[in-house]
DNA sequence: TTGCTATATATCAGTTAGATATATAGACGG
DNA sequence: CCGTCTATATATCTAACTGATATATAGCAA
């Protein structure tokens, strides 16, 4: 049987403090993109879920013009839950990295064509160390009483040192493809 | 309608020479570890599709003792809608990091827990980046005729740089969470 | 007034992961 | 000599997950 994940994203974030699905999603989003996401298909119905097994509770805050808040918050049994997946041992799992795959087939295509795919690929990690860097200034200015900060500030640090590793990479690989462009002009 | 990648990951593993779905598995697990992977439960049923489709034909391989072997080999128009993919570009897609998740939540555990965490993630990513050094290594001396070792060499490169900001980045988080149990002794 | 963004919940179809079933052979240890 | 583990090889199933869409209202901009 596999275990899901989802499970304890939820419940984590729930240990912020009591929130709504479309607040869970959006944290994800907008705070933990590069690392982890979530979707709406797995929120909903594991919030329910939840709340059936006591390890959260739900409450209902009206709204008028949008539809109703479904406010989750978590419960000590789940606490517990949580704290116990957070112990356990992680067991590596192999992400899916497009760009990468696309590569290794690079020879069926031009070196130019290789080339774009992966300065798109720069431009897209540029772009991300350039929210990181954002990110962290305002939590450190907005949140610097919050006692979950310095694990977020662990977190900015991995997302740098990716990030820069990521671009790095992606100079030495354009500036070896041109080189591959000289030595065989046959295909740009 | 979502569209399927494992179609072009055995796509493009069958554009470097014929062979079955076992095969590819092994590729993917043995090569290509770190950055894609696929399961016996897509990559048998989308070759069954491919020879459908006339992107791959089928031919079998019997053998004595063991079970036959069902080798597939590309078509040109296999070859032709691989080389579309991968010049198409690619959106960025979010990995999940489940070590990285758990800190995240870290507040809720011990300091020591944390990197307990952390220093297991930092051994997996040492062995991982001693696999890819011994790989290269043999691609180098037992592949140097393949016209496609220039891109796996590219590969490579993008595992070394990544392994190496995985582990400058665990020393660094197992650096400030030891500052973190220094200054709060309460829980260790 | 058409279209986009935001709020908010919910669900569906297609994709993927991980485990298991089936069958044979060789290696290794007790 | 027997059980267990690994390797070869195909095939399938459930549970998990993604990405898109449905529904409904409001505000803002072109």
């Amino acid at each position: 049987m596999k275990k899901s994940k989802t499970r304890f994203a939820v419940l984590g974030i729930l240990s912020y403090g009591a929130m709504s699905g479309y607040d869970i999603k959006k944290f994800y989003e907008q705070n933990v993109a590069g690392f982890w996401s979530e979707s709406y298909g797995q929120i909903y119905p594991i919030l329910k879920r939840l709340a059936e097994e006591r390890l959260a509770t739900r409450s209902v805050q009206k709204q008028e013009g949008k539809p109703d808040r479904h406010i989750y918050a978590i419960t000590d049994k789940g606490r517990k839950e949580l704290q116990q997946w957070l112990v356990e041992p992680t067991g590596r799992h192999i992400g899916r990295h497009e760009t990468l795959l696309k590569l290794m087939f690079g020879q069926q295509i031009s070196i130019g064509d290789n080339i774009a795919q992966i300065k798109r690929f720069r431009q897209r990690q540029i772009d991300e160390l350039k929210e990181i860097e954002a990110l962290k200034e305002h939590f450190e200015h907005q949140e610097d009483d919050n006692p979950n900060l310095p694990f977020w500030r662990l977190a900015f640090g991995y997302g740098e040192h990716v990030n820069r590793a990521y671009i790095n990479w992606a100079e030495e690989a354009i500036a070896a493809l041109r080189e591959m462009q000289n030595k065989k002009p046959s295909r740009n």
